[in-house]
DNA sequence: CTTAGCATGTAACTAGTTACATGATTGG
DNA sequence: CCAATCATGTAACTAGTTACATGCTAAG
């Protein structure tokens, strides 16, 4: 499928990136949805760059240091907007794997399971917390982000679904938490 | 991580199962959150055989047919449990190829967009339909199935996580083709 | 008799992770 | 000067998918 080649068509298509600031895009603002390790990215970016769906400059940083700042061909601007209009049948599997814990609940004492829950209802609620700031600090450095016609309605967009996401999850935590103590011993 | 391996000593713990059972079981029951295709369960198993967490008994089914039914070993208990004691930080990714096209919004003009996520939110519809139905026929079945001492709890929990998992997104789609339908030319 | 489903495997490939490896820059 | 971060790459491995390959059984 090639989903990391989009993704990294993606981000060139708003602006030029190198392979580092690529990794990081990974880490923070698409994170939630899509990444890949720098020892996957700049192999892509060698083979996108041999296909002709991107090129780079070399720019020198401080004294020496050579960087290769990438940008989309029309080519890649073609192969990326191809694959924009798809529209795939959705995946039968998400994996979670503390979703595949909970189906063997069976095999665990209440205690185990108990324990279990509060510490992914814990994890998760620090989760809401961290994206919630994030949606703040992109809100606060660009009032308009919700705006259709922002540059960051993308971001806007991924952040209020991750912390939806996150906020469901909290909710069906808790009502099985509560589900799980309240059954007799 | 061989989170294979722990998902087939899950369902081994609850009973007996052939190569070919457990590929079914992740098409249906547990297939919201963990899947693999019969070419890798198949090799696992014989990995997880040769480590001594499994063993199978070979079965003439009708005049000829073998078949080899495998039970979980004390070690494969012991490392089953071992696994769903332990608490793992949660992924920052979940990857969704829907949100990363999302991310890149800006690449979009406003028709396709909105195509994008009519056909998303008619998919995702269709599937919390399914879903409901899934949980329907489980407790018709085992209308015991909400409490912690059912043999279903597992399944049963699986199938309301999914649901409300594929009614918030749903719920997301709405609010956001609205914003994109509803903002000026 | 025929078709859907039961049943098991391997080969080739693609995707992704962890570890190895190196060196420059910037700010305190 | 030192630490954090910028910057780029490769090697070895693990996980997962698609395709190849075969044969039996049960029900209509």
């Amino acid at each position: 499928m090639r989903v990391l080649k989009y993704a990294i068509l993606g981000l060139l298509d708003q602006c030029e990136l190198t392979g580092y600031d690529i990794t990081k895009h990974f880490k923070d603002s698409l994170g939630q949805f899509w990444s890949a390790k720098h020892s996957q990215i700049y192999p892509e970016l060698k083979r996108l760059t041999d296909e002709g769906f991107i090129e780079f400059d070399v720019r020198i940083q401080g004294k020496k240091l050579e960087k290769k700042v990438y940008q989309i061909t029309e080519a890649g601007q073609a192969a990326l907007h191809q694959w924009l209009r798809t529209k795939d049948p959705i995946p039968e599997t998400t994996k979670d794997e503390f979703m595949l814990k909970t189906f063997f609940i069976s095999s665990m004492d209440k205690k185990e399971a108990a324990d279990l829950f509060t510490h992914q209802l814990l994890e998760r609620t620090k989760k809401v917390d961290m994206l919630k700031q994030k949606l703040l600090a992109l809100t606060e450095e660009d009032p308009g982000a919700e705006s259709l016609y922002s540059a960051q309605f993308g971001h806007y967009l991924v952040l209020t679904r991750a912390i939806e996401r996150e906020k469901g999850y909290v909710r069906w935590l808790e009502q099985t938490l509560k589900r799980i103590d309240s059954s007799a011993l």
